[in-house]
DNA sequence: CAATCAGGTTTGTGACGCAGACTTGTTTGC
DNA sequence: GCAAACAAGTCTGCGTCACAAACCTGATTG
């Protein structure tokens, strides 16, 4: 439990790759919209995901502004499934207590 | 999702609370061994989740040497239960990816 | 051409996780 | 009987992080 990768474990970099996961490729001010982060907390998300080479960054213009896009890794998708299988474990094994499901 | 609660999403709690949860009082060696933290570092998580509430200390003598005790409260619990379907909720939307569940 | 805006990046700050040093009291070796 | 080691925790210091505000660069508008 205490090897959760703490790089996917972050709330806000969890939903990024979240939604990458999903939507394949996806830019900037999309991802400021959804995730509710500001622009520099955005940022510094992107560039630590990055680092991690969980996903690649693309600066382009559109036609004069530029425009950044963001793509999920083979290896960001590996750990984010790694980590999805870690977590449901763990949540497993402390569902138990729980009484009614609902 | 960013309102994940914080105290409860830190591995090195989670896995205290994990704990607690089963086996209801515990002393502080025996979470030593079990979680692998450091003296310094257990105390100082236990100090979080009791100032948060989620957990009660209570210090008592073996013989001569001290004895600290944890056990959870039922706020402690309703966390725990909260940030389980939570998290199970969101790792279930990001299931589907995950093509071969063994 | 000054002001505004779009799209991001860099900087500053408070909190945190972690481990090592310190504390208090007990037990053991000589 | 006293020094040395040990047990059970707490306190301090350090590196890192998440977050937001300030800043930057270039395009657009009054």
């Amino acid at each position: 439990m205490d090897d959760v990768d703490r790089i996917v474990h972050e709330p806000a970099r969890l939903t990024i790759l979240a939604l990458l996961s999903k939507v394949q490729e996806v830019d900037f001010i999309f991802l400021m919209r959804e995730t509710g982060l500001t622009k520099g907390n955005l940022s510094s998300h992107l560039a630590k995901l990055e680092e991690a080479a969980y996903i690649e960054i693309k600066k382009q213009f559109r036609g004069k502004i530029p425009l950044t896009l963001a793509r999920m890794t083979p290896k960001g998708r590996a750990a984010l499934q790694s980590y999805r299988k870690q977590m449901s474990g763990l949540l497993r094994r402390l569902g138990e207590p729980l009484a009614d499901p609902s």
